[in-house]
DNA sequence: CTAGCCTTGAGT
DNA sequence: ACTCAAGGCTAG
């Protein structure tokens, strides 16, 4: 094989490609007609040549080196930019944070890289691979039949619409003048979510505020008694409030997963205890002194986050472990816990419109999409599409107990003390979980349940990094513990 | 740090 | 024995 020219080749190309309007010469008819022999796919992050299936789906070779290298050290970056740099063969060094992002985001797996670092071998992902070639295969087909029966192909959308693109438009950005409290406008364009006052200005009155009498407010409601929540299917009736809950399975509950469900926390008291201090916190601040909405919701998930230190020492096997063990597992899930919660009380919720706060509180999905910034969006669009799996799953609040005991003792995070003790109750959660769903209608509910859990990790990751970004950026509260632990993920 | 090339090794 | 995605290595 030349090695000498067909690179010069496709950088020639490339270059053409990018800066030229394609203007069908003959040259370059023949060229395609060429090129559609090799029928080189490209890279979904660069563009570059794609050198075969790397963690999940087909990449470069650049791009696949990159992500083993971010997660093998578990780097972190930030973008020194808007956080939608453009990733292309000639840009991609310039911004690793917007790299990494795009990575997770068209779908590589980070369970793809080895802990163990074995090398050769094959991994789970063998079949996936071998289903995509298919699927690619038949498209191809499709198209060149398309092409030979009436040669006049619409320019229709593609039909592999599964990831979200990332070129978010900025349509929601005019929406913000409109508010009445923002005045100005950034001549450095820099974007309101990195000011931190993105979502609905310094100078609005605190459209979260827990104070006793509210000012206008479009959309917020606080409601003193939890809403019972109609589900149309009548399957889910659950109650926010109590204990209350349907299991899935009719019949035995295994032990363990009645153990792991008496560990819980109320609902209710969560609820109090969150709400209870961010109130008692405004109520410190006097009343011209109001904390924007991005501030408020950080101090809410901070007060979660202690709300969810305090369940897990509480926590069958969880309480045994050693403190050093306990803050690593901890360190290493936090924002994996509080997405599995976040989950299943939109679950239990059962509006697709908006979504319900630890506090109690609902906040239109439209809201949040004209008002917050795009990473913030994108975000939320995601988990809400991992809410609509769940529910399509008719999880319980079994199995998401389970789940999080499955996050929660995960042996594969560095430096345990007692791994050995963390993966034995993995182990017995899993059969535990394993049995429980075995008792019901779903084929394979246990698999596509431990699916999402990649899912939620994914999310997260990218969570972290937003948030983290924030921090940086000074937009986040000070002296907390959501903060601690975003430190203690930067190794 | 990047990215091209090299070595491995379970699955077939 | 072959495949081909993992990890490793090392100029630039
Ligand atoms: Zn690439
Ligand atoms: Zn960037």
């Amino acid at each position: 094989m030349e090695t000498g020219f067909t690179p010069n080749f496709f950088m020639v190309d490339d270059v053409l490609v990018d800066i030229q309007i394609s203007v069908p010469t003959a040259q370059s008819e023949k060229k395609c007609f060429a090129a559609e022999e090799e029928s080189e796919e490209r890279c979904p992050i660069c563009s570059d040549r794609v050198s075969g299936y790397h963690y999940g789906l087909l990449t470069c070779e650049s791009c696949k080196g990159f992500f083993k290298r971010t997660v093998q050290k578990n780097k972190h970056y930030v973008c020194l930019e808007e956080q939608n740099c453009s990733i292309n063969k000639a840009e991609r060094k310039r911004c690793p944070a917007c790299r990494f992002q795009k990575c997770l985001s068209v779908g590589m797996k980070l369970e793809a890289v080895r802990a163990n670092r074995m090398r050769g071998g094959r991994n789970k992902f063998g079949p996936l691979y071998r289903k995509d070639r298919e699927l690619k295969r038949q498209k191809k087909t499709f198209i060149y039949d398309n092409f030979i029966n009436d040669s006049i192909l619409e320019p229709k959308q593609e039909p592999t619409g599964q990831y979200i693109p990332r070129g978010f438009s900025d349509q929601d950005v005019p929406s913000l003048y409109n508010h009445g409290a923002l005045s100005f406008k950034p001549r450095d364009g820099s974007s309101f979510e990195k000011n931190g006052r993105h979502v609905l200005g310094n100078g609005t009155p605190c459209d979260l505020t827990l104070a006793t009498h509210q000012v206008y407010n479009p959309y917020m409601i606080l409601p003193e008694k939890s809403k019972q929540v109609e589900q149309p299917g009548g399957s889910l009736p659950d109650c926010i409030v109590g204990s209350s809950y349907i299991p899935a399975s009719t019949g035995e509950i295994p032990p363990l997963v009645q153990q792991l469900m008496s560990c819980e926390m109320e609902e209710q008291q969560l609820r109090d205890r969150v709400l209870g201090h961010l109130q008692q916190e405004q109520a410190s601040r006097g009343r011209h002194d109001c904390l924007n909405t991005f501030s408020i919701m950080c101090k809410m998930v901070d007060q979660t986050l202690f709300c969810l230190v305090q369940w897990s020492r509480g926590c069958i096997f969880f309480k045994e472990l050693q403190v050093e063990d306990q803050m690593r597992l901890l360190q290493n899930c936090w924002m994996e816990l509080l997405m599995l919660d976040h989950i299943y009380r939109q679950v239990v919720h059962g509006k697709e419109s908006s979504i319900l706060l630890v506090t109690g509180q609902q906040i239109d999905l439209s809201v949040i999409s004209s008002q917050a910034g795009d990473t913030l969006t994108n975000l939320m669009t995601r988990a809400q599409e991992l809410v609509a799996k769940f529910q399509a799953l008719q999880v319980d609040q079994h199995e998401m107990v389970c789940l999080k005991f499955l996050v929660l003792f995960s042996p594969d995070v560095k430096n345990l003390q007692n791994s050995e003790f963390v993966e034995h109750v993995q182990e017995m959660v899993n059969c535990s979980l394993m049995e429980y769903t075995s008792q019901q209608q779903h084929i394979d509910k246990l698999g596509q349940l431990l699916l999402r859990l990649t899912d939620i990790r994914a999310i997260c990751m990218q969570t972290e990094d937003y948030l983290y970004l924030k921090h940086l950026g000074g937009d986040l509260p000070c002296n907390n513990l959501l903060i601690e632990m975003l430190h203690a993920k930067q190794s």
